[in-house]
Formats: structure tokens, sequence, C-alpha cells
DNA sequence: TCCTTAAGGATATTAAATATCCGTAATTAC
DNA sequence: GTAATTACGGATATTTAATATCCTTAAGGA
């Protein structure tokens, strides 16, 4: 079980978002060339951040994307599930109606109880990621990222903006 | 994202086997024939679990799978790395590398903080599965499931021990 | 001796992930 | 107005993982 590719790559470029200066737009091409990472299927990621309502994108040259709400409004759990799905990591096939011991019209009052179990350790997963922020993201990036290549990516990404 | 099928039924065989008369063995054709499900994919399943040492087999006519340790000493998330693999859900692969400002040389001193938060949320989802024993699973199973159903379904497994 | 079983390897089938390509419409720069 | 640039969506490969099935081997029990 792996998430996909394009939920780092969703991530990154949230977070490269998040740093743009007020307004600014900036198109798929940079943030590919900057992740080093294939235009057109970025793409269908960053479509999916658009469809959930994370980034607002506009045409034509100067156009791309930026964020449609502040860093601080938007955790990672929005990105993910803005390219993974919403559903759940486990699914019930519902095997205990299988059982040849059970009675043909039995109903079930709750979902099964491993089922429950799973479905707990899938919400504490959506919890955590809900707790992160990008704008915690760009605090603990700063203090991560050599002052240097952090002014330079700044310049860069401004250059394309 | 999915988990597989396998977890389902590893985990259902599971707690089947936690219920199982002291000492004695159960087939894969019996926990197959249970939950309606093919017998040589489980297979693999149940390999699983005896690899990860979760259960021990033996050979033979009345030869089958028994759990190896006492029911509140295995977890769900034993039995999901059995199956699913120990990795993690999150795969970093990097990308800030790829980065055209970045330095040839530079090396980071942490993992990407992006990760960071991935696998904080991955230890989530593991910690909330380590919590859960097959002995707290047999609790609510029984709290769930008909006393009618529960009994002629021990009943039908005992016959195959 | 014969039947049953777990184990593991080989192979086939199906579904999902990972792309690539192209047409369309909107927007901007000139 | 014209040309360049862009997001968007649909169509279509390609690759990888999941989902099986089959067969052989070796061990245990009747």
């Amino acid at each position: 079980m792996q998430l996909k590719n394009q939920v780092e790559w969703a991530l990154h470029c949230s977070a490269i978002l998040a740093g743009l200066p007020a307004g600014r737009y900036l198109a798929t091409k940079a943030l590919a060339e900057l992740h080093g990472v294939p235009k057109e299927y970025l793409s269908k990621a960053l479509q999916g951040l658009s469809q959930a309502g994370l980034v607002e994108s506009t045409l034509g040259p100067s156009g791309g994307y930026r964020l449609a709400r502040a860093p601080a409004g938007i955790s990672f759990l929005d990105i993910v599930e803005a390219v993974e799905g919403k559903g759940r990591t486990f699914a019930c096939t519902e095997i205990r109606r299988n059982n040849p011991c059970r009675p043909a019209g039995l109903c079930d009052s709750k979902p099964c109880a491993i089922a429950r179990v799973m479905w707990e350790a899938d919400r504490a997963w959506r919890d955590s990621l809900a707790g992160v922020s990008l704008a915690d993201l760009a605090v603990t990036l700063k203090e991560d990222i050599p002052a240097e290549l952090w002014r330079k990516t700044g310049e860069w990404v401004a250059e394309r903006t």
C-alpha cells in the first residue's frame, strides 16, 4: 500500500505556492521544472487541487496557480485527499456474511468489528494530517533549508510569477 | 491507496484462530470455506502470518494453523504488517534535490520536512493498530455477534479442528 | 501405502499507477 | 486582430501491483 507520487508532488507544489508574492500565479511548467517531474502528469495533480478548491487558476501568459486560501487554512489532509480521494484505506468486503452458519435473513446492527478498528486507525492518520497546515510547514522549511538556497529559490520562483 | 484484501482475510482468520480449542490446528481449507474466499490465495496470506511468527503450522491430516502466541500478545499492527509489509505508506523520492537553485554538493541534514509530517501520520496509524489485540477483538465480537451464530460457528470450527 | 496438508515457485489475469499526447477555450502581450 | 501561453479534459499507452490459479515438494497421520 503506497500513496501516489502525485501526493508528494502536490505537497511540494503547495509549499511553493504558499510562498508566492501576494496575488501572483505560478504555472505548471515552472513547478514541474523546479521539482524535476513531468509537466503533463503533474498537471493532473494540480487539477485535483483545483477541483478540491484548494487553489485558483487562471489562463494565458502569467497564468497558473495560486492558493485559494491562506496557508494556515490548508492542511496536509486537504491536499492528500484532493489527490488520493477521501475514501478509507481499508475496504470491508463483509466476508462475515459468507459464514455458512449464518442464518439467511440476518441483518447486522453494526459495521464489522474488524472494520471499525481499521477505520479508527484511518481516522488517527487523518487527524494527524489535519493537524499540520501549510503555514506550519513553511515554518519548518525555513528552519531546515539553508538561507542561501531559500533566497535563491524565492528569486527563481518570483522571476516566473 | 487501498490495503490488500488479504489484510481483511488475515484479520478474520486470526480472529477465528484466537477462538480455537487449545492446541488445535485449523486448515486453510476450512478458513477459506468459512469466509468464502479462494483457498489458494488465502494460503499466501496465512504464509505471511507464518513467516512473521504470528502463527504456527503443521502438516498432514488434522494439520493447519494455530496462533503462536496468546491473543492478547498479537496486535492488529502485527497482522497488517505481516501481510502488507512494514514499509511506510509515504515514499519520499527526494524531489527537493531537483531544485535547479540547489548547489551541487549540498547534503541534507534532515529528512524532507514534508516526509516527516507524512511519516508522523503513518506512526499515528500504526500506533492505533498496535493498541488493539486479538483479545480485544474477541471481546467486541462476542458483544456484536448474535449468541446463536457465535455458538454455531464455534461448533462448525471445532468439527474441523 | 495413501491421503492430507503447508510451503513455495511459476504463471496468468485484472486493476491501478504512471505517464504522454492532443484538442479546446480562455487570457495576455504585442 | 494575431500570436503566444496557459489550464483543462479526454483519450490512450506503458508499467507496476494486486489478485488470483496451478503445480511440485516434503512432511505428518491413518
